[in-house]
DNA sequence: TGATCTTGGTGTCGAGAAGGTACTAATTGG
DNA sequence: CCAATTAGTACCTTCTCGACACCAAGATCA
């Protein structure tokens, strides 16, 4: 149900995943990270398989899945079998924590963005709910973008000031959302 | 330089992770996890070599290493390749996230201890000091251990007394050592 | 035109955490 | 008895974090 790729000869653990999630999805994959490595529950052959999965995050846009994919809600597991349930738990828990080491959620915005899809990303990635004041001064701290001087307004209400991302000199903070590592 | 082991045929990987590192030390490991898959540079021949990395933790018992195991200090591995020092930062780095999801410093200690003994072990895996009576909140906060009735004294100084492990309720508190998870 | 709604952005305040200092407690060694 | 040493705690200052309120600026509508 999970989509797979088989390792090729002479071809990295990385390059494997990126190509396989890219079938997948008919896009390459914005980020990309290993989880760990999976045994297989059955064995069809005598022989152990290894799973070596992937974690990787893609724009909303509305690709049509090739070869009959189907998207699945990652809080709707319910058709999914125990060990995959496994699998996209260790996958989120993985993809959570590496959103304070990595930029993760600037690769799914274009390069500039407001602050509030900026947050909403990262709500939607953590899975709960951010408070705006507390998600505004951890971003100012942490250095992490810059505005630019355009504003952008989209139907009702105050336009927003555009930012981009700029990652420039980290100071080791303890911010309520983690972007120090980073 | 790492010690390593074959998968073999119908072996789990924990089994193998485990049996690999008893055969190194002499003894079982208190604590083994893994870390992650990375591909091995030499290739002796044209297929590609997985290692599926493990880390774990052992108390500071006296044996002998076998067949001419030597031990390294983690902070000096300037007698590594790149390699190795990628793979040992990343065990060292797991280990440390994993600290606040599993109780792998009581693994270190006896059923009884005081928690001098306890901040000792959190300073040495963790590699950095801890504050006494921050260590010490957090720690009632987390409802980890209890007190036993009893006291012990070394040497000089006022006796200590001993707590034991106790993993009881949890109420997710967020303190300086994070404890909380566990 | 002006009232109201909606979204963007910031200021302030209070509860609580984290870390520093200093203190008390209890034992050993001289 | 006194100094040294280790255990354990109380206080205080700073900071974080979440909540609320408030202001800003444009859209919609009477």
């Amino acid at each position: 149900m999970l989509p797979q790729a088989s390792l090729a000869k002479g071809e990295s653990l990385d390059a494997s995943a990126t190509k396989g999630a890219a079938s997948a999805l008919g896009i390459r994959p914005s980020w990309l990270a290993q989880v760990g490595t999976f045994e297989e529950a059955e064995l069809h052959s005598r022989r152990l398989a290894l799973s070596v999965v992937y974690v990787g995050v893609t724009p909303a846009t509305p690709v049509s899945l090739p070869e009959g994919g189907r998207w699945f809600v990652a809080n709707d597991l319910s058709r999914s079998t125990a060990e995959q349930r496994d699998i996209v738990a260790a996958a989120l828990e993985a993809l959570r924590e590496r959103m304070d080491h990595a930029p993760i959620a600037f690769r799914l915005l274009s390069p500039s963005f407001c602050l509030s899809e900026l947050q909403e990303v990262y709500e939607l990635l953590l899975g709960r709910q951010l408070h705006k004041a507390s998600f505004r001064r951890a971003l100012r701290a942490a250095n992490l973008v810059e505005p630019t001087d355009t504003w952008r307004s989209k139907g009702r209400g105050r336009p927003a000031q555009l930012f981009r991302f700029a990652p420039c000199s980290r100071h080791g903070n303890n911010r309520a959302v983690r972007f120090d590592r980073l």
